[in-house]
DNA sequence: TGCAAAATAGAACGATCGTTCTTTTTTCTC
DNA sequence: GAGAAAAAAGAACGATCGTTCTATTTTGCA
């Protein structure tokens, strides 16, 4: 009696299309964040996904519509695996601790698969319509949660109470920014270093009290 | 007797196909930074420079040539508006401030018109070869002389001795894609400001005296 | 099991891409 | 000013692009 519930990852009760949708959307995102969203073509997406063309197209109807699934499943991805696993922590400093410790690491596996965020940045600049501001909208979203972070660690007094928030936030993103492009690009081999030592810095210089500061408080610890 | 000699900005004693080349370049140039060296077609080229396509092509043989002359290109603009009108300034810390403020400066304009070397580096990430190379190596010239900055600074005393000057370039380089980022795609705001803000904090941190952080030293300033 | 509906495939379209070849125009030199 | 050399134009190529249309296959429900 019980129907058997082909129960995939991200679609329950689906029908065929929906979850071939959904393959077709996870090859597309590998494609995306390698080769740019501008670079992402129906003929290369339907070769991946072993599709006809037609059949791949028909899913979304336009290439810009599929550019936006694509957006919109990397903003899921990230909220799943840097946003969602760092409200575990405490609120105030070890909050935005954990959400800087997540963004830095899903920013290193992206040194080999690319970030959608920054090359999807630099490809739509200046290219007005839907994608663009779906682009924008995601990583607005994301800012403004790590700015909510910096002003509970101020509320919490885990910071100086006279901080510019936008501010540190700004400082942040910047480190970030060029973890991506010195590892991804250069290839410069310390840029992690340099990333956690800014970060240190950072949390320094706006008051952070000293046992955040440092990852591991080795004091107890018999040798 | 004496031959007129058209002596252009660029190409002197030119003949008249180094003389549109250069043109040509001019025009690639302004259309890569908008959308992107990948994105720069021969054909869109030809209609700018108001040539046919074969015209165009015939000075560079292949496109990648063509994006090869444009990184060129780039490279000796960069240098001549950020580099050397720096070499100016007292060696150490006054020169470590010009170069920073004439890349704030440059990276404000190009608020606008985009930058080669931040889109070029989210296009050519993981596409291996001569633009490729050509962009990381001018990328690499320029940070190397940020770092060579620093270091003199440090000589000369204007920065603590036990810095980790490689440390302060990751550092100010984030400031910069932040700035670029936050300004031309986000079309945040402030990021002036928190670009100049991040730089005071950075040259505090590092020990830079007082009188190198505040822009104006306005205290003999009659009211 | 049968049948409508959904999903996929296949073929073709106009457009644009980088590139090659040939022809015409322009430039430079004697 | 003539004639060789350089520069630019024009036409066409195969390939790929996004998209549309029609045909075929697969699915899900009665």
């Amino acid at each position: 009696m019980s129907s058997p519930k082909p129960v995939d990852s991200d679609q329950r009760a689906a029908h065929k299309g929906q979850q071939t949708k959904a393959a077709i959307v996870e090859a597309a995102l590998g494609l995306a964040t390698q080769i740019g969203l501008e670079g992402l073509s129906i003929g290369a997406l339907a070769e991946v996904a072993r599709m006809s063309k037609s059949g791949v197209f028909a899913h979304f109807g336009s290439r810009e519509e599929l550019q936006l699934s694509v957006v919109r499943a990397y903003h899921e991805r990230f909220e799943a695996e840097v946003f969602y696993p760092a409200i575990d922590a405490p609120r105030g400093l070890p909050r935005l601790v954990a959400l800087f410790n997540n963004w830095t690491k899903r920013t290193t596996t992206e040194i080999d698969s690319g970030c959608l965020y920054i090359s999807g940045a630099a490809e739509f600049d200046d290219r007005p319509g839907p994608v663009r501001d779906a682009l924008a909208s995601s990583v607005n979203t994301w800012l403004a949660a790590m700015l909510r972070a910096v002003l509970q660690a101020k509320e919490e007094g885990h910071l100086e109470a006279d901080i510019d928030a936008p501010q540190m936030v700004f400082e942040i993103h910047g480190l970030i920014l060029a973890l991506h492009y010195e590892a991804r690009f250069l290839k410069t081999s310390q840029s992690l270093t340099h990333t956690a030592k800014g970060f240190e810095n950072i949390l320094k210089r706006y008051g952070a009290s000293e046992m955040f500061t440092k990852p591991k408080p080795v004091t107890l610890k018999p040798v």
